[in-house]
DNA sequence: TGCCCCCTGCAG
DNA sequence: CTGCAGGGGGCA
């Protein structure tokens, strides 16, 4: 699912909900989706509470502080659990005080609306003709069930490409993923002279293929990455080295703009992406490049919008309005 | 710097 | 049935 715009909803959302909470349990449902749950670590989750949870680039970074028995007795380093959702991954958390009532809901709206053989008992909304319908957790697709205090937070991952790791806090700044990473796209020194210079030295590469790519910008996608050029007037395919300043200023603008406008409207909600409530996002409905194929072009030039392959990404545009 | 791959499910 | 999907790691 996620890029900036998906996890910042989802780092919002459980920010709101899960911080202050105690761990109880992890269960790993499917360990190839976990890396680093040793035996030592695990024990250091076991009453950890949950300090904080922030985004980089695409990455979610939650912080624990030790439980104060556990502190005192065995030393060690607070935890860190860093998680990405890849394309499929979700985070869903079900507060205890809401967990029957959803499951009596779900009944009533399976005996209503699904098909029977559309329907596998624990799935989560993932095609369901009701988009806003959630059934009981965990579904088929969890792959971590975190009991918390006073919630249950379930790592769903349709594909498995998703990871949770734990890892000690002070080593994070070391983790492969993370410390790879460029620089954020709302950071103030994200700006169209730092993306020159960098375009500039990938004369021979696509735009599209640059602000792709993580260790330059990161948060950026293949859905907002189609938005931006759109809104840029840029064709995806320009090389690196057509790229002029002027173009340069109205990409950074355009970039923050559709990531905010994402933010906004709590993410794309085309396939998996849901809030940590189990709600779609709504950017959908105000795209104007990504999944409009054959579609008029907003701009209303005339024309309707084009898809193309390039290096392995469908891609979307106006062949008229971008140049 | 591009391609294949990881995996599962859906649309055509 | 084939191809394709919000990502990114490993490999020429």
């Amino acid at each position: 699912m996620p890029e900036l715009p998906e996890v910042e909803t989802v780092v919002r959302g459980l920010s709101r909900h899960i911080v202050g909470q105690k761990i109880k349990q992890v269960k790993i449902l499917s360990a190839r989706s976990t890396l680093g749950f040793t035996p030592a670590k695990r024990q250091g989750l076991r009453g950890a509470s949950i300090k904080n949870i922030t985004r980089r680039g695409k990455g979610i970074i939650v912080s624990l502080a030790k439980q104060p028995a556990t502190a005192r007795s065995a030393g060690g380093s607070d935890l860190s659990l860093l998680i990405h959702l890849k394309m499929t991954g979700q985070l869903i958390y079900i507060p205890h005080s809401r967990h029957a009532e959803l499951v009596s809901a779900s009944k009533t709206k399976i005996l209503k609306q699904v098909r029977g053989d559309k329907l596998e008992k624990g799935r989560l909304n993932y095609g369901h003709p009701d988009k806003n319908f959630i059934e009981t957790m965990p579904s088929r697709h969890t792959r971590v069930w975190f009991e918390l205090s006073k919630g249950n937070l379930y790592f769903n991952d349709q594909r498995r490409f998703g990871w949770v790791k734990l890892t000690p806090t002070a080593e994070v700044p070391n983790d492969k993923f993370f410390s790879n990473l460029g620089m954020e796209p709302f950071d103030k020194n994200f700006t169209p002279a730092f993306l020159y210079s960098a375009i500039q030295r990938r004369p021979k590469s696509n735009i599209k293929t640059i602000i792709l790519d993580q260790s330059l910008v990161t948060g950026i996608g293949n859905i907002y990455s189609d938005e931006a050029l759109f809104y840029a007037g840029i064709k995806p395919t320009r090389l690196g080295k057509s790229i002029t300043k002027a173009d340069t200023t109205k990409l950074v603008s355009a970039i923050k703009k559709v990531l905010e406008k994402g933010i906004k409207y709590m993410g794309t909600s085309v396939n998996t992406h849901r809030t940590p409530e189990g709600a779609m996002g709504q950017m959908q409905n105000y795209l104007v490049a990504y999944d409009r194929k054959d579609l008029p072009c907003r701009k209303r030039c005339g024309s309707t919008i084009k898809k193309i392959r390039l290096n392995g990404r469908g891609t979307h545009y106006c062949p008229i309005c971008q140049k």
